[in-house]
DNA sequence: TCGACGGGTTACAAAACGGTTATAACGTCA
DNA sequence: TGACGTTATAACCGTTTTGTAACCCGTCGA
């Protein structure tokens, strides 16, 4: 999940990325809004966070453009009180606000709900092919059989893989994402967190059909 | 307090949901009139929030039908320019409306205001199944047994969990809900809450039917 | 042929989790 | 103030989940 956010303060700037890839976010920084559009041009981000104040295009033009060429969830960080500049926002289409200050809680919640409300996330239960994931209740269901609990881990492995279902992920970024840190010499972690996602969901868990091995490289999810 | 709400946007309508049960409502979902017009009567909502365009029997269909037999508040909702639909929809026994797009916030803002000129803000019980909350009394009744006393703070999560019934709700978000803040530390308080409330509301405490855990990911209401 | 390497498998220890109970701190009201 | 109900803190237990380590077995290049 890759978040653009772009603010001219360095400070904020820094809090907001520090906090979302707490979260296991992927954060594209942005300091002007020049560096915004070229930023959302090359990186296709999810999600798209808009000081209004800033030097080169303001929010308000960055969101015009943005708009004019994808649909994409956008969030304006306005100045506590400047109620004008909210409506302008909204009229832009921007999908959500943070009045300034706001603690990194909110933004959290706020970042959830909106990537929530574009479907790209939770409670619209993940999908590939004969799986469904079931983020809230942490189960998974392949094809008709029963609901299978999966852990903490699993979940957040086979999401990685949903989400990039057909090409292969690299163990490094695999790595990343689960456990959030971790350097190469925990591979053995990853070895055998795919060993049991595969008990659990591989008809034969010997012969892997779905979530095959890309030797040297790293796991992919096959759907049909 | 119970909500219905139809729209044919999932993701809009999952937006209303969220943001609704957030604030402690019950919400029933319909996509289309008919089924609008079906939950109606099974649910008897306590206001109904309707989307103009919609498969099936449009807003304005749906909107007739429930005032030939019913008073209960209905909300419309409009893209934004088209005032004559407004004007309709009005005509029709709508009592407020909003337009597309909206902010959480002000969804919130004028539910709340739409109950309250109803009279119906706080005194009607939520309920979830066997399940009867009175918030005012801080008591719950289950089934037919006589009603039982509850804290302040059983109170927050039974109501949470009600307005969430049947989804799993994290353990996060209830300590949240219900200490307003807290860190991680504080699992420990709400595994004792739940206790307390298990003691209370299950018939046989050491073997859950309604206050499920769903490990690793939270707990949920289970009703019939 | 050997041996290093990558990946799979197995076994087991450490940590986290959830349920339970006991007890201390707190608040309220007589 | 003291008794009582409520909430917070802590400890204990059994279970599940995660981390650590070893071994197995093919492949590949020296």
């Amino acid at each position: 999940m890759k978040i653009l956010s772009a603010d001219d303060d360095k400070d904020l700037l820094a809090l907001i990325a520090f906090t979302l890839s707490q979260a296991g976010y992927l954060v594209v920084k942005a300091s002007d809004g020049v560096q915004a559009l070229r930023a959302f041009e090359s990186e296709g981000p999810d999600l798209v966070i808009l000081d209004i104040n800033m030097p080169g295009a303001s929010g308000f033009q960055v969101c015009e453009q943005i708009r004019t060429k994808s649909r994409v969830p956008v969030m304006m960080l306005t100045v506590r009180g400047e109620e004008e500049d909210l409506v302008r926002a909204l009229e832009l289409g921007a999908d959500d606000y943070l009045s300034k200050p706001f603690s990194p809680r909110t933004l959290l919640a706020r970042v959830k709900a909106l990537l929530r409300r574009a479907g790209m996330e939770n409670t619209a239960p993940l999908a590939a092919g004969r799986i469904r994931l079931d983020v809230d209740e942490h189960t998974v269901q392949v094809g008709s059989n029963p609901p299978l609990r999966l852990t903490k881990l699993e979940l957040r492995l086979l999401q990685m893989l949903i989400a990039n279902s057909g090409h292969t992920v690299s163990s490094d970024r695999l790595l990343m994402q689960v456990w959030g840190h971790k350097g190469s010499g925990d591979r053995q972690l990853l070895k055998q967190l795919v060993h049991r996602l595969r008990q659990k969901i591989e008809v034969d868990p010997a012969a892997p059909q779905m979530l095959q091995t890309a030797p040297g490289a790293g796991y992919k999810l096959v759907v049909d």
